[in-house]
DNA sequence: TTTCTTGAAAATTTCGTGATTTTGATAAAA
DNA sequence: TTTTATCAAAATCACGAAATTTTCAAGAAA
């Protein structure tokens, strides 16, 4: 199981970020030669895969990569911003000095990143890169709201969020209004300003919501 | 993989209401025996199980009942909020007649349960009845929110939730204040009025939150 | 007594196989 | 042409067993 976990986070990285068509078939017999192992070890990854919605699975018919829908995207936007703003706005009241740190340095690389990424014509080389980046910024930002299970739940749709725009046809992977986006996040972390946080994660998740949204949800105490 | 998931099942009722004792092991190799199978489909169906949350896994380690702590009934408390609160709202907006139709008959049958349990000594005998029960009116709840996404991971939060009270040593599984409060919600609903239910939805699970929660949180466009 | 080794028993993980089911091409019928 | 039937090839699922790792009790050393 030591290299077990190795096998699960190879299948990962294919199905979110391997550039495979929707609805591939996933074939343990096939793709136990790339791991050099069984295939019941690969149906074990792809079941857990499954799980977490990032691999379909029928019974009896097997695993395939899963269709980008645009209902999807919505829902997982959603989500996203919900979780992300929770997240963020605890942090906010719960972080200290070591959290804006980190924040910061998380920022730092994205950002630097994101610059090279508007320089370059073809983003494809860097995607890897930028990814880890701000998955690591985006997972810092709500790093200090000090719920386990609030990171864990977000960090299970931010993959899948991620691997439906990834594999989606229209390929927003990467707009350079991500970067002054960023930017103002971070600020409103700094500020510590709850309201100005939420509205610009808002912002800059919309672009994702493919039907209308609510213009003001939340309001009391929950 | 047709009774694959009546074993699933089977080992899911066990781990959140079976009344196991927090940490006990979970071996495929003796489980099998109670489902009739070998101890491979146990240890996948366990296996599942664990990417959920509703048992612990360590490697090399086995299968185990999760200990429940304050930490983690709080945190999953806080998320039954956040979600639920969300769904209920959304429904309000999205949902029809039918939607009102459907809580109003959960409700009922939760309402005539309730009212048994308070009557009754000894509420074992009725808590399957009662689990299953108010755990339809919360699905309701949210039922018409129009996100599959959520409702799924308000119901993997909800298992672990249920988990967790019915595991720790206060069971606090049924007060008497559920009667009232469920009520209360379902009037909300009806009122369409978003700031209530969300007010209802806290108070009804305040007490589940061990440590002090913020007065306020949401504010604007998200 | 406490700490550290030892090694046999138990548990976990991986694997190949046979039974069952689905798939898809070809032919027959409408 | 379109639909239905047939059936071999391919894929999936459950299983038992071998290989690896952990557990833990008993003895040795400090």
């Amino acid at each position: 199981m030591d290299e077990e976990n190795d096998i699960y986070e190879g299948l990962r990285l294919r199905v979110t970020s391997g550039g495979l068509t929707p609805n591939t078939k996933l074939k343990p017999a096939v793709l136990r030669h790339d791991y050099n192992c069984s295939a019941s070890t690969i149906r074990e990854a792809l079941f857990r895969l499954s799980t977490v919605g990032l691999v379909s699975f029928q019974e009896q018919r097997g695993f395939r990569v899963p269709i980008p829908t645009d209902q999807a995207q919505h829902e997982l936007t959603h989500l996203r911003i919900l979780l992300e703003c929770e997240g963020a706005c605890l942090s906010i009241r719960q972080g200290g000095i070591d959290w804006e740190s980190r924040l910061t340095a998380a920022h730092h690389k994205l950002s630097h990143i994101e610059k090279r990424v508007r320089g370059s014509a073809d983003h494809t080389p860097l995607f890897i890169l930028w990814a880890k980046a701000e998955q690591a910024f985006h997972e810092t930002l709500i790093s200090d709201c000090g719920s386990d299970v609030l990171k864990a739940t977000h960090a299970m749709i931010y993959q899948r969020f991620r691997q439906q725009v990834f594999n989606s046809d229209k390929k927003f992977v990467f707009v350079a209004e991500n970067i002054e986006q960023h930017q103002g996040i971070l600020e409103a972390a700094l500020m510590r300003d709850e309201a100005l946080i939420r509205s610009r994660i808002y912002s800059h998740l919309q672009r994702n919501l493919v039907f209308d949204m609510p213009p003001e949800l939340p309001k009391l105490p929950y």
